[in-house]
DNA sequence: ACGATTTAGTAGATCGGTTTATCAGACGCA
DNA sequence: TGCGTCTGATAAACCGATCTACTAAATCGT
């Protein structure tokens, strides 16, 4: 029944007039006596009167909301960023929308869009393919976009933009060293379907770790999951056990696995197992990003730690001063350091042929 | 530079009045002739104009925007239903703003109280707590409220509100009877630290599913999280590991867990595992959810699938009619059938104490 | 051929705030 | 007493749409 009280009942309950009452709302208590602002609090508590964000926004072309584009949160490390950057975004008064990419282009464009519609000028946009052109017509009008896990240098047609991440090429060689100090020789790279910034560095810092070992690398040790399936992320494991499966399937599989992330870390380690091995007896995995789970499956997950918290802090921080008005100063790129979380899942490759074997092992591996 | 366009500036391209532009978009095209409509359009298309919602409510009082809170998108399961919903909602050209309440009351309200702030009309509550009176304001203000996973009768404090959720006491009966099938007597349970209606009914149901079994309960093979932990979901599989620890090492141990949902049945069987078993050779355990990861861990996770998709869609399209303006039905509850999908962690129980032990059985467990 | 009706389109009030320009009265001071 | 200042408060324009009430022109019926 009682609808919605207004400014005006606030300022009629307090015997004032409504550009006092806002006053007060707007900070500005000197503008008036204690004695009628304790009056004007007074109504507004005794109402529970909250303004209408859609006429202030109306007149101040303002919304305190932030969009958060991820590609998938049934994905658990897009999902724990999320958090992070609900949490972070609370800390300074802002709201966060959700959008979920799906990796698509243009469904990232349509929800940008559809945001800006909204009033929200501020966007951190999680993972996205590589080409990040579709923003470019908004930026212009006054959206300000902070990639996460990406870095763009503006050259080519993608604008530059704030970006938040990982050094993701050194995530890369961190997890294939580790494998390569174990004694591991054939270590396989499982790959996305979709290509990112952050994939491209990753598999780079894995080709380069190789090539400072001195390992000649070999392409078919790496594997892409197939782009066909509708690749939402939510099907991460998925691809990573069909991709992981192709490489056991090779006439001298790998010992090792790299895996982009976690999400593909432990469909790899589900193909080990399909193929009647074990981890990490028989296939050592690690993967990228330390998702919570990781500590809790069996193996427990070798990795290669992201701190999700300080970068949705991060990225958070780079839309607000944005929106605070700086438009001028040049594309900002925070980047901090990944580090090596071992557990479970690798371990020292196999000296030779054991008899331990027996179940049904896979069957391409040459056992003299 | 270009400013956002406004509907004047298509109205003067297109020259034509600002009433006639609006009334095109509101879909009124009849009032014009098809040149008129195309003029428009074109100008339309011309400057890229999209209306300000902002303005719009205003006038209207409408955003096409739901509200999600639940416990944390951390948590893969409710990703995946935030997710879910989302698909939903876009099908419906509404929105979706996210809020993660940590299960926390009072964080729940100020949730709620921000979206009204906005205009949001429309909330869907996830696995809420048990108590859901402090919605009952603003639903007196003509916020629309549906429980996920939830069903509140209205009688006590708690409001009437429409809900959605699949039989959650048959649920918990149905992971208990797989286990009692295949031989289980002691059958222990893991819950979680905060109570929630669905968590009431899965104890339920493991409770009927024993007194239909003639099995005596025992009070001591039920566990529940540590309360005082900062529970935000975030780590459910940590509660799930400590809760099935302190079970396990009881004098006489369960031979067989369920788990509130398949979060802490991960954590359970990592437990086991600390204690030096093996699942399901030696603990069989038992989720609720079906998360996809379910099916990809180690071992397979035998679980009842909750239909996320479904429950998704029918919580949009219940607030939906809420919002369309049905404030008089009185509150509707659908109830989806769950099922069981019986994966790799659940097996017979061992029939003696055999000898293949000697790795470092869990030292309270009887072996003579 | 003229009023009635339909068609096509428009002016302007309105939503709920913010903000600028203005004002009344108290005070200080010559 | 008269003039400028400062304080506390207000009236009214404005943001960008929607929508009701209204009008001008075309068409119709008899």
């Amino acid at each position: 029944m009682a609808d919605q009280p207004r400014i005006r009942d606030v300022a009629a309950l307090a015997g004032t007039s409504v550009s006092t009452v806002s006053n007060l709302l707007n900070g500005r208590p000197d503008r008036m006596r204690p004695e009628t602002v304790r009056r004007i609090e007074e109504a507004i508590e005794q109402l529970g009167y909250r303004p209408s964000w859609a006429a202030r926004q109306l007149k101040t072309g303002f919304v305190p909301v932030i969009g958060l584009l991820v590609p998938s949160v049934a994905n658990p490390f897009h999902g724990a960023l999320a958090r992070a950057v609900e949490v972070a975004a609370q800390a300074r008064g802002f709201q966060v929308v959700l959008g979920n990419s799906l990796r698509d282009p243009a469904r990232e464009r349509r929800y940008a869009e559809d945001f800006f519609g909204f009033g929200v000028r501020g966007v951190i946009a999680g993972s996205s393919p590589f080409d990040l052109g579709h923003f470019a017509e908004l930026m212009g009008r006054g959206l300000a976009v902070v990639a996460f896990d990406l870095v763009t240098t503006g050259e080519g047609g993608a604008p530059a933009m704030d970006s938040v991440s990982i050094d993701n090429r050194r995530a890369g060689m961190l997890a294939t060293k580790h494998l390569i100090e174990l004694g591991h020789r054939r270590i396989g790279y499982v790959s996305g379907a979709t290509p990112t910034m952050s994939r491209r560095d990753r598999l780079e810092g894995y080709r380069q770790a190789l090539a400072d070992a001195g390992l000649a690398p070999d392409p078919k040790l790496i594997a892409a999951g197939d782009a066909a399936v509708g690749y939402d992320d939510t099907h991460a494991a998925e691809h990573g056990r069909a991709a992981a499966a192709s490489l056991l399937r090779l006439a001298r599989p790998p010992t090792a696995l790299v895996a982009l992330n976690d999400m593909h870390a432990v469909g790899a380690c589900a193909a080990v197992r399909d193929a009647g091995g074990t981890v990490p007896d028989d296939v050592s995995v690690v993967g990228i990003d330390d998702i919570p789970l990781a500590g809790l499956i069996h193996p427990a997950l070798t990795t290669v730690q992201q701190p999700i918290e300080k970068l949705g802090a991060a990225a958070v921080e780079l839309v607000v001063k944005r929106l605070a008005g700086d438009r001028a100063t040049p594309a900002r790129h925070i980047v901090f350091e990944p580090h090596l979380v071992i557990r479970a899942s690798s371990a020292k490759p196999r000296r030779a042929p054991e008899r331990r074997a027996a179940k049904g092992r896979q069957k391409a591996r040459p056992s003299p």
